[in-house]
DNA sequence: CGACTTATTAACCACATGGTCAAATCATTA
DNA sequence: TAATGATTTGACCATGTGGTTAATAAGTCG
């Protein structure tokens, strides 16, 4: 009797995932030169990627790429918006009704994850920024700029209800950012350093209550 | 005839200054590419940034800019030479004596100065790393690893000494170098939040003072 | 099936760029 | 000053690369 208000029918408007053979594969194909191209463009830069080694990597002909890309901004383009997407995605928020500690320990915890999980998303939105941001200007100057001056205040009752140290928000923000991240973007120097060919679960545990113990003695949480 | 083998050749090879006009224009012309070239690398990678675009920052001829260094990945030698001299010179050491205090002072202190007073250097250093680092291997995998190994070894003895926390060496080394380098390689990021155009020397004050009280609360040493 | 749309791909091309060269100029030294 | 060497620079060229095109194949739908 609940049999539904849609039995059969084209229900999922919203994500018409895969109807036929064409649309199928012309996803498929479409993320395979993503994820060729964000690899091409963290080892060589954007100028240093061609659109022929991204064709290479993708196992596809060139003019194919160009075909579902209508250029090779395009396809920087859609590489930087997965990233942002995924940045947007895991980052975890930080609630006011956890208080300091809870709040801080959920937050790094979801940075470092994503951190060891992604490292590719991290390094390019870190070369972007680096190189002066030409595309992601914008993103910094509404989305990022609200976010911290959001949770610098959310940190900021905190310190003015005594329940943390009276340090300052915006850089706390950026040292839990700065660190988390780090072992995304230098991956290659710890790597190196550590005489290791990859990260091991081990190496994310104990990153992980390596930063959550220190930063929360840091904001007097323990 | 052949005036000679060798008569009067090159004298001073060590330090000669300035000898004469062409000796003191070779390095004020070689000097000016080289920061022509630090500035395009950063801002368009190795690829991106071309031989006529660094020429045109130095003000000078292209074929000029050849004749000082043999072709491109020469000069982005000489500038990635010049980011290490940088590194190595202006790391302040941590000294056994000194005590964990002190020396996680006048550390983090040094790091945080070199970062605001030369970002560039920073920022090439980052983008090579980023990039998995073609060039630099060879200097992880020996002089740094033995840095860290070195330090490490320090901290060690401080903890076993009961002097401070009980922390991970190499992951305290780690959240140093990010936390201050940060300020460098996001300076982008951070001004466009601040909406600030450019670091003042509050800034500078404020973020030290943050750091070294944090990460010395995050050793037990405050 | 048959009309139509979408996908595939080799062959091209215009153009930017790294690097060379040779002729002219400047500096140094005997 | 003359001889020698260092520097400067416009002109040039080979190559690599982004992007186009057109012809063919495959898929879709009535």
């Amino acid at each position: 009797m609940d049999e539904v208000i849609e039995p059969n029918n084209k229900v999922a408007e919203q994500t018409p995932k895969q109807q036929n053979k064409q649309e199928l594969n012309r996803l498929l194909s479409q993320e395979k030169i993503i994820n060729a191209a964000q690899q091409e463009f963290i080892t060589h830069g954007y100028k240093g990627a061609t659109v022929q080694s991204i064709a290479d990597r993708a196992e596809l002909p060139k003019a194919n790429v160009l075909y579902y890309f209508k250029n090779k901004e395009n396809i920087y383009h859609a590489v930087l918006q997965k990233t942002l997407d995924m940045w947007d995605d895991a980052i975890g928020d930080i609630d006011i009704n956890d208080g300091p500690k809870v709040a801080l320990e959920k937050f790094i915890n979801s940075k470092i994850d994503m951190s060891f999980a992604n490292p590719s998303a991290s390094k390019i939105y870190a070369m972007e920024i680096i190189q002066g941001a030409p595309q992601l200007n914008e993103y910094a100057r509404t989305y990022q700029r609200k976010w911290v001056r959001e949770k610098a205040k959310i940190f900021q009752h905190w310190i003015d209800n005594g329940e943390m140290a009276d340090v300052n928000p915006e850089n706390l923000i950026y040292l839990i950012w700065s660190t988390t991240q780090h072992y995304a973007d230098f991956e290659t120097q710890i790597l190196t350093i550590k005489n290791q060919r990859e990260y091991e679960q081990e190496d994310i545990d104990q990153v992980k209550s390596f930063l959550i113990d220190f930063i929360l003695r840091g904001c007097k949480l323990k």
